[in-house]
RNA sequence: GGGCCCGUAGCUCAGCUGGAUAGAGCAGUGGACUUUUAAUCCAUUGGUCCAGGGUUCGAAUCCCUGCGGGCCUACCA
């Protein structure tokens, strides 16, 4: 960001020249209310209506506003395009159909000013829907004026630390967010009717848990105490569930601390699902069904383009064991590299990195992660997870190596997280210990010990299903865009040094 | 963290093998035009060429450092 030049002063000061040019003629150019009759795509819908051969809606008087965001100077007309809430509408201003000195006065107007406007809706000779005005109000001045009109604004930085006049110059950003917010909506109204209860747990927690993720420490002044934000919502949600909560959930922010990349941001929003009486498969029916209802509902269409892929979420979607997948796409044998440094050496052998106090499970992810994860491009549940990447998660009966675990992946990564949950008190303290062991090794992102989520679970929990997924990184495949940072309106950015 | 690239008017961008007063379109200002829609036409204002050092007779242009950004890459969803 640079500092402001001359010029950007000298815009301003003409549009403060104009503010108070308004003021001595006893306008107001910030006004407490406007009187709306109608929104850009009413006046549309009411011009379309009209019968073949008629070209005004006689009688009827709209009253329309919106940001002045183009302006025809023909003489004496004008034309002016306001954008609201709805869309685009245009407004022909005429000098002999407005009162005295009124027409004149639109040289006050400018770009990104809110504007008023009520008159006749009519269709112009190129058939444009327009409201021809009799009379306009200044609804709003603007002392700064809007991106360029045709090009807009294609810095990505002042798009995102801007994100306003991202909104007011493009189209694509405004749909995206929409569609944000739909989703969410969509998600709720899902679960909701599945008879799952929204809840909120605390975002500044004493030990932060339930992932294997750096947090960010904070300072609570009045007990002088270290606080860590929240990296899951897991540990809180499974105490509901010891609770006799049956079924919740929890839509809200997490914080990791850790770089940004294109599918990272250290905030981002985690939709998290625990269903008593479930387990993984049951999970996995809700998760493809919910994906794709809130899909259809909000785009109208279970098929997405997203970098350069044609995807489908319709269910079923595709299920394959990690094992097979590793078989199929790395042509890896894990039975044939059952122990840790027989693995280690056909990865080393392969050319893979991975760090020494990897064990056979972080091994096995890192294999994943290299061969199988950018293949997985249509919606895919990779199933029964390495006991060892899993701490939470409850062993599949018959081999204790693994666990009941699916993570969902789309676009070629993972959107989603699910687990029969780990209720046998004694295997998850085991767990943590062997977690702390690992951490005493060096993976310092392996899980705390969490005597006090112990507690809980030694009172007994039911066999319970959970779920938890990235909210930004479905809606990365649900809108088309590829970087994490266009789904999220503020990303973080490092401060601006002047 | 590593590699490559970028930063010029309020916005979108040219100019960059060093050469005199740094350009265009949009926006702004003045003017023409009563159905235009990236309106058109005439005229015109506007720049610490990201910042700081260096090389040179001369730097937007070459070199170094810093700041900011993008792409690729490694690790975390």
């Amino acid at each position: 960001m640079h500092v402001r030049g001359v010029t950007v002063e000298e815009l301003m000061a003409q549009r403060l020249a104009k503010l108070d040019q308004l003021r001595e003629r006893g306008v107001d150019p910030y006004p407490p209310r406007a009187a709306r009759s109608h929104t850009a795509a009413a006046v549309t819908a009411v011009v379309e209506a009209l019968p073949e051969g008629q070209a005004e809606a006689e009688g009827l008087t709209v009253s329309v506003a919106g940001r002045v965001v183009a302006r025809r100077d023909m003489g004496k007309a004008t034309f002016v395009d306001l954008l609201d809430g709805t869309g685009r509408i245009q407004v022909l201003l005429r000098q002999n159909q407005l009162a005295q000195g009124q027409y004149e006065d639109l040289r006050l107007v400018d770009l990104g000013d809110f504007f008023g406007a009520s008159g006749v809706p009519i269709r112009t000779r190129t058939g444009q829907p327009t409201v021809a005005a009799t009379s306009w109000t200044m609804l709003a001045k603007a002392l700064h004026a809007p991106p360029e009109k045709y090009h807009g604004l294609a810095d990505a930085e002042l798009r995102q630390r801007r994100r306003y006049l991202d909104l007011m110059a493009n189209e694509e950003t405004r749909r995206t967010f929409t569609i944000r917010s739909r989703v969410v909506s969509g998600i709720r109204r899902f679960l909701d009717a599945r008879g799952f209860l929204e809840v909120e747990t605390p975002v500044l927690q004493e030990a932060a848990g339930g992932a294997a993720a750096r947090p960010f420490i904070t300072h609570y002044n009045a007990l002088d105490e270290e606080r860590f934000l929240r990296i899951s919502l897991e540990l809180h949600l499974k105490r509901l569930v010891v609770g006799g909560f049956e079924r919740v959930y929890e839509l809200g922010r997490i914080f990791r601390n850790e770089g940004l990349g294109m599918k990272y941001n250290p905030e981002f929003t985690m939709l998290e699902t625990y269903e008593a009486y479930a387990d993984y498969q049951g999970v996995a029916r809700m998760v493809e069904e919910m994906v794709s209802t809130v899909a259809g509902e909000t785009l109208g269409t279970t098929v997405c383009g997203f970098r350069g892929h044609r995807i489908d979420l319709a269910p079923p979607w595709r299920r394959v064991t990690l094992h097979d997948a590793l078989r199929e796409y790395a042509q890896l044998d894990l039975d044939q590299f059952a122990t840790r440094e027989s693995l280690a050496a056909e990865l080393a052998r392969r050319g893979l990195a991975f760090p020494d106090y990897a064990g056979w499970g972080k091994l096995v992810d890192e294999a994943m992660s290299h061969y199988v994860e950018p293949n997985l491009i249509q919606p895919t549940f990779l199933l029964d997870y390495p006991v060892e990447l899993s701490p939470l998660a409850k062993r599949k009966p018959g081999n204790p190596r693994l666990v009941e675990r699916f993570e969902a992946f789309i676009g070629g990564f993972e959107a989603g997280n699910a687990y029969t949950e780990l209720n046998d008190p004694v295997d998850q303290r085991a767990r943590f210990e062997e977690q702390l062991r690992l951490r005493g090794a060096g993976d310092d992102e392996a899980e705390l010990m969490d005597e006090d989520f112990l507690l809980a679970i030694e009172h007994g929990m039911p066999p319970t299903g959970g779920f938890g997924m990235g909210i930004d990184r479905l809606l990365m495949v649900l809108t088309g865009q590829s970087t994490i940072r266009e789904v999220i309106l503020f990303p973080q950015h490092k401060s601006v040094k002047e």
